[in-house]
DNA sequence: TTGCCGTAATTGTCTGACAATTCATTTGCT
DNA sequence: AGCAAATGAATTGTCAGACAATTACGGCAA
């Protein structure tokens, strides 16, 4: 564990970030125990607040978990999908939102990651999978269905395309991508015929997979993007105009 | 910003979260600078060090900065690019080294996530992508080069090639997958023909890029993940002999 | 043997103090 | 008047000490 500094920085920040060297670098394994803030205090010469703050620093990364009591402490984190996936989403979600990404450019990000899961998906998906995207078609046909409510199952519905690919590294590589554009899709309101154009489409991406037709599940991806690009537009172009 | 807690999670970690939905919901600005610490330490009825780990624990996530000072204090950082492609690329690196996530998978993952990006950016790659992409292959021809450096090139220039979709998105989406890979890339050792297979492989690509050949640059990319994927597996079984 | 209790270790929280930094204001000198 | 230096106030950074809460472990008694 190095113990040497980046100066202008924190004391906190640096302790942090040479745990975390230490973590990345192999040199603290899973679940091995750190020492106690006691011993950290020692170590790094500083107070236990510095020590503290900086060991929240690494547990607001999921790096390592606290646990009180004797045998108590910090231990390394296994960094699970899970958290991963949670991470990956509001890092996207804030990366939309405050650098006023256009919705084009988020879409085509979208759909050709999407585009890359299809083919495998078609190859593996399981009956379960298919069985979820079967699902969530049938609810987005449902009348009476909230704007918001149809785009959550819009999201179910594509998350199980990604999943079908049974690559968990895909699956959280597309997990921001895909759960990202959702507060951007929430801002459209879609009409009845925009929805029975999308259940349309869905079902033909089911069709496609279920029928292990790669071609076809690409193509309707590309169908879903161009189609979704120009809602977004005429939304766009309807609400300029109530200004 | 809501003030109602989650239980069972220490104190910091609820104020936390309850400062971080407000930033992601929208009621705390780009910029906008947070209650001082006094203040915060009034509104959720805490001690001072509480909310410094709070604010501590957005640090870490890059979503606030502080600043020292009459006038200054903790304001909300606009997530850039820069700092999501670091988060990206520490927690797919943790991913990969902590779950034994098999060299096929995390390969299958990124060239499929890579050939998203080569059709786009065989239509709008500029003059300069083209350009590193030909200095990295020249990198890469060099004799002498150690095998980090190799695969340190080979990062670069697949960099380059999907920086050339011209998607932010994209490029931040891909920095995990293809920047994660290199612990693994680094322990292969590749062989003098290995690499002038590889450079082979990656002059077809830049070739197709250049001639905005969409269809060769998916095409060679499947080659190229083939060729790694049989070069790790032939790795793997070498190691295992030598045991 | 089993259950209870006390002790030690460790993290969680609070309080108070001082240092360091930054900005605004005032003071003093020319 | 104008400018420079000193002063003060607000704020975060760090430290020290205390106590609470939680947990593991060992000893003791029924």
């Amino acid at each position: 564990m190095k113990t040497d500094l980046d100066e202008n920085k924190d004391l906190s920040a640096q302790i942090a970030e040479a745990i975390r060297d230490a973590i990345i670098g192999g040199s603290l394994i899973v679940d091995q125990r750190l020492p106690s803030e006691a011993e950290l205090c020692e170590k790094f010469d500083v107070g236990r607040s510095t020590v503290r703050e900086a060991l929240k620093r690494l547990a607001a990364q999921n790096l390592i978990r606290t646990q009180r009591g004797a045998s108590g402490g910090a231990f390394v984190n296994r960094m699970s999908f899970e958290d991963a996936y949670d991470q990956q989403i509001t890092t996207s979600t804030l990366l939309l939102s405050m650098n006023s990404v256009d919705f084009e450019t988020a879409c085509e990000a979208r759909y050709a990651l999407e585009r890359s899961c299809a083919p495998l998906s078609a190859q593996r998906r399981t009956p379960d999978q298919l069985a979820t995207m079967r699902a969530e078609i049938h609810r987005q046909s449902q009348p009476g269905l909230t704007d918001e409510a149809f785009c959550a199952s819009d999201v179910a519905f594509h998350r199980a395309l990604v999943d079908g690919a049974g690559n968990p590294v895909l699956s959280y590589q597309l997990a921001g991508a895909v759960e990202a554009m959702q507060p951007l899709m929430n801002m459209i309101t879609y009409t009845q015929r925009d929805r029975e154009r999308i259940v349309g489409l869905h079902t033909q991406l089911a069709d496609a997979i279920e029928g292990q037709n790669q071609a076809a599940s690409v193509q309707v991806l590309s169908d879903l993007e161009v189609y979704t690009v120009q809602l977004a537009k005429s939304f766009i172009s309807k609400s300029a105009k109530k200004h």
